[in-house]
DNA sequence: GCAAAAGTGTTACCTGTACACCCATGG
DNA sequence: CCATGGGTGTACAGGTAACACTTTTGC
């Protein structure tokens, strides 16, 4: 698994490194993890999840890496969103980053980690607190994932396995800062015939309690031509 | 314009380099720039344009440099397309490689330099031919093309200032392999008010002749909602 | 019994889609 | 006069958007 021999005479090499945008759901609130950064310059700062690659594994290996480092986790769902490399970028030296972002299900995350790592959720409107360009890495990111969103690609993955509509409703609207009809959304999402209803409700939200629901197997197959489009709602009633 | 001293301490530094997709509408057909690669290995085959970075300038300025090299011209596009770094994808070496792709007005591009620099234009079918990772960079790279040119936001970049409804039909008919309806294709694009007909007509490829049109000045505010989504036509009639 | 969230249908409008014929011109 | 590509309008269907009230239950 070891990279050939290198043939190439040319003289410039550079650092490499990962910055994981890595994105939780919480009470209606779309959450970024962010750490103290530990090594200087900008120690204490607050970062991206980040570290440099490594000679004998793939970007991506690497960033899986890091976010398993930090989170103790996998991600469901991570993507590239590109790299970065202006020369003066990082105040300590010359360094090409390459942002993914991860999207994980903060039920399954370890509080604990919290400390140990000196990490922090932050809401995605503090992003423009964190060092160098990792707010612009943010914000491509959420570009990036509104698109997907918007195809159902990917949105769910933000969720625990048992969802109630109201708790999707609620992402959907988080990640597109507007607010939606209730009704609209759930025909909408209701007629891709992804879901599978529980027998089971929610009641810890509600009095009267929500149905659970649950991703249908085979539910990417289905996604072909829907797109999510729904306008905010305006006063109404 | 330097980059600062480097205070990190990590071992591994790697060669980063650029490869741009770039591409050229001609004759109702997407056209891609290749080239004969001229260091070893694979020495010979057939490739995309391609650089290493340098020390002192960005990714994009490297892009540009490596385009404006080959080409004698400034893209009218460019954007990231990601970053490919397996290990193994080079059999010269570790090579981190991110891709661009660029789009060329190719009635701009001097045929005389096709011979000085080993370069082909080759049809998109044939991008298979490509070495190493190159055709799947160009695969990720009509995905996003075509992303953008759905909302319009991309497209009208592949053609001359001044251009026919008939070609910038075909230019999205090569851009989603399908056939358009001429009708649905004019009322949509006519109905985005984005476009100025010229009292002037391209006689060439036609006795009727067709009108030119060029875009208007502030185009791309009026774009924010316009989608392309024409479905191929049937057989009809 | 009331507060709080869950759930449910209908209508108007708009946009996408299918579809066929006349026009202008150069040879 | 005819071959070639340019240009045009309409009707139907499907989907989006606006909109209000009933249900359940814990306190």
């Amino acid at each position: 698994m070891n990279a050939p021999q290198n043939t190439y005479k040319h003289p410039d090499k550079f650092l490499v490194s990962v910055d994981c945008i890595v994105l939780g759901f919480d009470t209606n609130e779309l959450k970024l993890l962010t750490f103290k950064r530990a090594i200087s310059p900008l120690a204490g700062c607050r970062s991206l999840l980040g570290g440099f690659i490594y000679e004998d594994e793939s970007i991506d290996q690497a960033a899986q890496r890091v976010l398993q480092k930090l989170t103790g986790m996998e991600s469901l769902y991570m993507e590239q969103v590109g790299t970065y490399g202006n020369p003066e970028r990082d105040p300590g030296g010359r360094v090409i980053s390459v942002a993914y972002y991860a999207l994980i299900n903060m039920e399954d995350y370890d509080p604990a980690l919290l400390e140990t790592h000196n990490a922090t959720w932050i809401s995605l409107s503090e992003s423009h607190l964190l060092i160098m360009d990792h707010a612009q890495m943010v914000s491509d990111a959420m570009v990036m994932l509104r698109r997907k969103a918007a195809a159902f690609d990917v949105g769910f993955n933000l969720l625990p396995d048992k969802f109630t509509l109201t708790q999707l409703q609620a992402l959907y609207e988080a990640l597109y800062c507007e607010e939606l009809d209730k009704r609209n959304f759930r025909k909408k999402v209701l007629s891709l015939d992804i879901l599978n209803r529980l027998n089971e409700k929610d009641k810890l939200h509600s009095r009267k309690g929500a149905y659970f629901y649950t991703l249908m197997p085979g539910y990417v197959d289905k996604l072909r031509r829907a797109t999510f489009s729904f306008r905010a709602v305006s006063e109404e009633e």
